[in-house]
DNA sequence: AAATTTTACGATATCGTTTTCGTTATTTTT
DNA sequence: AAAAATAACGAAAACGATATCGTAAAATTT
């Protein structure tokens, strides 16, 4: 049972190809006894379009690329989720592609999507990205962006983030409330517009109840997790010892708990822990952690049906557009006031 | 600066479109020169072929659909992963797609993929399949399966899985060494040959540790969470409450740990647990949790690998074959004597 | 020097659709 | 009844890349 095609179908018709797709697509041209028979035929055979065929002939694909960071993160999955949700209802396919959060790894993926193979991007950017040509080069090239999370301002599109500045200001002011004085905060990148946004949130929170800032508090990490082990080690054993963690991304909270766990620190005694999180088991770590859980799901949806309905227009320049959806602060024990 | 095709560097070369597809190709029709300037100015324009010209041509896509039931499982996000990898090595794209454990969206999953947009297909199987029509369709149609994990043995080809009869065996047996008598097993789904198979190393651990099987204490969970969290419930508190389970899945044995702290039920005190699981978290929940963990991302790697290889080949019929990987029992608190 | 091979390229068909443009009949309008 | 409009279809040109033929000139062999 080979593959048949509209070839097949006409000579069986003892009609013309054209014919034969234009009563597939239910054209004015084709009586309606005609298509009938096209139409039956097509059924019995099982006939189904060759989608490649298509894409060159329209110049669309029908399909999208979802560029994320990492998977292991249930954040950009439930992103992707949502995504797809979307894409399936528009028939559009969805190709994932992971950085690894390497610059180089998201140039590489993008210079590959330069050729139309993908109508469009949904992209959250890699926390080592720090240069923007190779986006821009995808716009020009005809291929529109859509930003979620780890958006980048330099380019004029639609940035799907949450409100990481009043969430940090939030989840700071939780921790002050609840009793912490030596705030820390885990930042995961510099170049990351959310990462400074959550840290601006955290300085301000400090100093609406005069806490002073103390840059030592502000642990940089990375992409490497070793590194990162030492780093909240050494900042959990040195001498500006703080008494609360309020870590940027989830991995940093939860290498918190591991080193914690390794040296006797104990979670919320010793140390209150409080981090943006996605993570279904939030609640059955122990501490269960108190986490700020952006809405990641309605994100992907969201861009998704921002790109959809760019590409509908056969547009490649969205207008400019920030679209802020709201985190949402669940206090579990690893804040508790003790 | 819109697309660039052959005919535009044939034609600012001088030269015929053939020659420059040879050229780029290095054919050694073509002289050294010639590549030369072909290369130099696809390299100066930016010259990257149309994929979907060459699909046709070649009637091979490059690309692979990767089917899972869900994503929100780190397992299969290992799974997918690995896969990725190999991918990349051989210049293929993935599509992911979910069934959502729905047998009705796999079958519009695969007949969607029926038209050739997809060279292969590696899947894991949704725990309400409970026919192979929709598969044995694709590979009749040329396009070959790979399956892993939840695999189906009626189908002729490769298959990727670990020790699941020895790991159910392996888990019953430590719980049974850790003092636990009446030890319930939560079943998925009995379409699945992984769950039958775990179970049925669960009924031989008993077997030889002669305890009696009851099959009471084997519950039956499904795809709706809230009839799994009754079921659990009512497991815990009737008349037939065990001292220790063994969750075919990590989804059940996160369901367990809420209802136990939900019923005031103490994990590893009044109830032992142990799961398959590839959470990341398992150590650092309330208790730590007993898994025994799948080597997933070697998983995808496999399949993926014994795919392509066969896509090389231009094969559609991949000769049966059984791959069976060793699962990792970790020994964590929540299987703590007491 | 004639015959043969090699080199380096071009013309063209092909993959499977879609779409534009003809081209007949047939129907409607004047 | 002549003119115009419409209905129903077919031929053919794209879309972009590739591979199979040719073919002319140059190089080699006899």
């Amino acid at each position: 049972m080979s593959k048949i095609n509209l070839k097949d179908l006409a000579k069986k018709l003892n009609i013309s190809v054209s014919s034969v797709s234009k009563a597939l697509r239910d054209s004015h041209e084709i009586a309606e006894e005609t298509k009938k028979k096209v139409r039956a035929l097509a059924l019995e055979l099982g006939y189904s379009p060759n989608p490649y065929a298509g894409f060159l002939r329209n110049q669309k694909s029908k399909t999208i690329a979802l560029i994320a960071p990492e998977l292991t993160n249930n954040f950009f999955i439930q992103a992707i989720s949502g995504a797809e949700t979307i894409a399936q209802e528009h028939d559009y396919h969805i190709l994932v592609y992971t950085t690894n959060d390497d610059f180089e790894k998201e140039k590489s993926i993008t210079s590959h999507l330069m050729n139309g193979r993908v109508d469009g991007v949904i992209i959250s950017l890699a926390s080592s990205t720090s240069s923007y040509n190779h986006l821009t080069d995808l716009i020009e090239a005809g291929i529109p962006i859509v930003f979620f999370d780890r958006i980048c301002h330099e380019i004029e599109t639609a940035k799907i983030t949450t409100n990481d500045f009043a969430s940090g200001f939030m989840a700071t002011e939780h921790l002050i409330n609840n009793g912490s004085k030596k705030i820390a905060y885990l930042s995961i990148s510099e170049n990351l517009s959310i990462d400074n946004k959550r840290k601006q949130g955290y300085f301000e929170a400090l100093n609406k109840h005069d806490i002073k800032i103390d840059e030592r508090l502000v642990t940089k990490c990375s992409n490497d997790e070793n590194k990162n082990i030492n780093s909240i080690k050494q900042l959990l054993t040195g001498p500006y010892k703080p008494d609360a963690i309020f870590a940027s991304i989830e991995k940093l909270a939860l290498l918190t708990y591991t080193v914690c766990n390794e040296i006797g620190i104990k979670i919320p005694q010793d140390l209150k822990v409080i981090s943006f999180s996605n993570l279904r088991t939030a609640a059955l770590l122990n501490p269960s952690l108190t986490t700020i859980t952006q809405p990641a799901f309605e994100m992907g949806k969201i861009a998704a049906t921002i790109l959809f309905k760019y590409l509908a227009k056969r547009r490649s320049v969205i207008i400019n557009e920030n679209i802020i959806l709201k985190s949402e602060l669940t206090i579990r024990d690893s804040t508790r006031k003790y």
